[in-house]
DNA sequence: CTGAAAGCGCTTACAG
DNA sequence: CTGAAAGCGCTTACAG
């Protein structure tokens, strides 16, 4: 493997004038320039990345936390980022952690070993930001999670507008004649710091107020069941919820995925989706346009989302420009999983 | 930030001696041993990554590359392999490739940069092992493809037998009086160096032989037709497929994404699962479970899978100890989306 | 614009 | 068992 003794040999100048080379600085001269150029070309030079590092330490990558188990949403999420960096030419370093984990905690103690330059979070409780954070100096953004209110300057965040989106779905069940709605969605709270700004609560927030529009008010004792985000969760919750309150005409779900346990708990309880029961999802996950039936949806513009998640990262890290918060696009997709309820 | 010095300093030992219980070296006294370990607790000191690699010039990760996007089955993987790694302290960087990318030269790209301690290589094709491998010198395991044949000694692999497996799969759609089975899979050839020992012409040649034994011939021509595994692809094949066979009574796709798409297309097209078509899928993902109607399928054990293969590259990585191929057990799920033709 | 040299934080023969 | 010292491959003041 050459270092850089052997190109600064090759080339004819000094190890130090390799090195300025290397890290594109200007008080270079045309012609060492070349002559430097050349001789990695040759040797198909390759920088010791932690030997680069020694002095700066800090490592070369980002580092994604990823909060929520299985979540096929954020694997995807996952992937657009990964995909989105290798087009800047940069390696990240990945980490999931359960969604009740603290993922601030994590990322201080990762900070220690791996020494990452950015960190891109991917979900989150706002509460664990504001508790642990200013521990962190390194450029951060949180995805799919509004950091406005927190004001940290090294932390952007990109995320769809939970509390509107989730009050338009509820809108669309409306539209349809359905008067009682039901919800299934993760723990949420409005006094408590520790939910207050949680995708739950905005969702919930939203759909709560919508209802109230219309004249409706939510009754969280008998039309919300607690659930987390995988199917097999949707589908105990919403059996439990629909025991409850038989009376229900349709069901929002806080994820695609609950939406999907959901969708065949009614089905085993003997219930037909849509016409004895409506189920709205949220997210826009691959599999509603092949589920049985198809599931109407929340979808958020996730190639949107991480482009400029991405970005933004790459440019604080570089050029240590100021924290953005962003609102990204999101559509209702309708599907066959509601209808009108039945008089 | 303390450094090796520091803890030399407040232990009253050379750094040198730290450097020796770091490494939990045997050639240190108890005392210097408690002496050190109790300064480290008292700075919380973490010892800087790059400088340790500098001398041993890796990185301290191991990189996990995923080839085949999109795929719900590869991003579960992808999750136990961090999580197993973490249970040992390690952590990841990941790469995600195409389905059609050469993960070889993906490797060997990185390894110049990242420089890996070991690599996971998830989905692959032996062809691009056979090509280019012997230019990687870390230990690396290939996951979900027999890498046994290519004897490279720095190469473990772990799987299922997949030929074994779809044979049995077919078994149980013959049990259930079909003859007439179609075939929805990946490109496959059992001439073409490039394909011979890819999942695809494993799983199709356990098919072929499992229907000859009971003295059926596969016409490929008419009942095979080629997809990716996104349920789009699924889709789209097996409304040809059917289009053109339409007395097939049973489907068997490559994976249960595939098997989604393949299930809302005979849906669409006025057919009923099972009671018109059987459908049969493979990989046993959350989703089938609550798909509708349940999707029977073949499920691999991932928790072995992963705790097997992430252990034995740890263990090379520390021990040069000999690659290993291993097949780990796989279970027919019944599924209600199979069902004796109509007669 | 360029080179010689110090130093980043560790590891590891070498000597004792 | 322990310490002093060389060295890993780079970067970056400092001098010129």
């Amino acid at each position: 493997m050459a270092t850089i003794k052997d190109i600064a040999q090759a080339s004819g100048y000094s190890i130090g004038t390799v090195s300025r080379v290397l890290n594109n600085r200007t008080d270079v001269s045309e012609k060492a320039r070349q002559a430097v150029e050349e001789a990695i070309r040759k040797y198909n030079y390759q920088p010791n990345t932690n030997a680069r590092m020694l002095k700066q330490t800090i490592s070369s990558e980002v580092t994604v936390i990823l909060r929520g188990n299985r979540s096929t949403f954020l694997a995807y999420i996952l992937e657009e980022i990964q995909m989105r960096m290798r087009e800047h030419g940069e390696s990240i370093n990945v980490q999931f952690i359960g969604e009740t984990d603290d993922e601030v905690a994590t990322a201080i103690q990762i900070g220690q070993n791996v020494k990452p330059k950015g960190i891109i979070f991917v979900g989150g409780s706002s509460y664990n930001f504001r508790k642990g954070f200013s521990q962190i100096p390194v450029p951060c953004t949180l995805v799919t999670v509004d950091a406005e209110k927190l004001g940290f300057d090294n932390l952007s965040s990109f995320t769809v507008d939970d509390e509107e989106a989730a009050g338009y779905a509820v809108s669309k069940l409306l539209e349809k004649g359905h008067r009682r709605i039901g919800v299934l969605g993760g723990s949420f709270s409005e006094d408590d710091e520790e939910h207050k700004n949680d995708y739950n609560t905005l969702r919930i927030r939203g759909i709560v107020k919508e209802l109230k529009k219309h004249g409706i008010a939510f009754d969280f004792d008998k039309d919300f069941e607690l659930c987390t985000v995988s199917p097999e969760s949707g589908y105990r919750a919403a059996k439990k919820l629909l025991e409850r309150s038989p009376d229900l005409t349709a069901v929002f779900a806080i994820t695609d995925a609950v939406a999907m346990g959901a969708m065949r708990a009614f089905k085993d309880m003997g219930l037909s989706v849509p016409e004895d029961i409506s189920v709205m999802g949220f997210n826009g996950i691959n599999y509603v346009k092949f589920s049985n039936p198809r599931l109407a949806t929340i979808r958020q513009d996730i190639t949107t989302l991480v482009r400029k998640s991405v970005d933004d990262l790459l440019l604080r890290i570089s050029y240590a420009s100021p924290a953005v918060h962003e609102k990204i696009p999101y559509e209702f997709v309708d599907g066959e999983s509601i209808a009108p309820p039945r008089k």
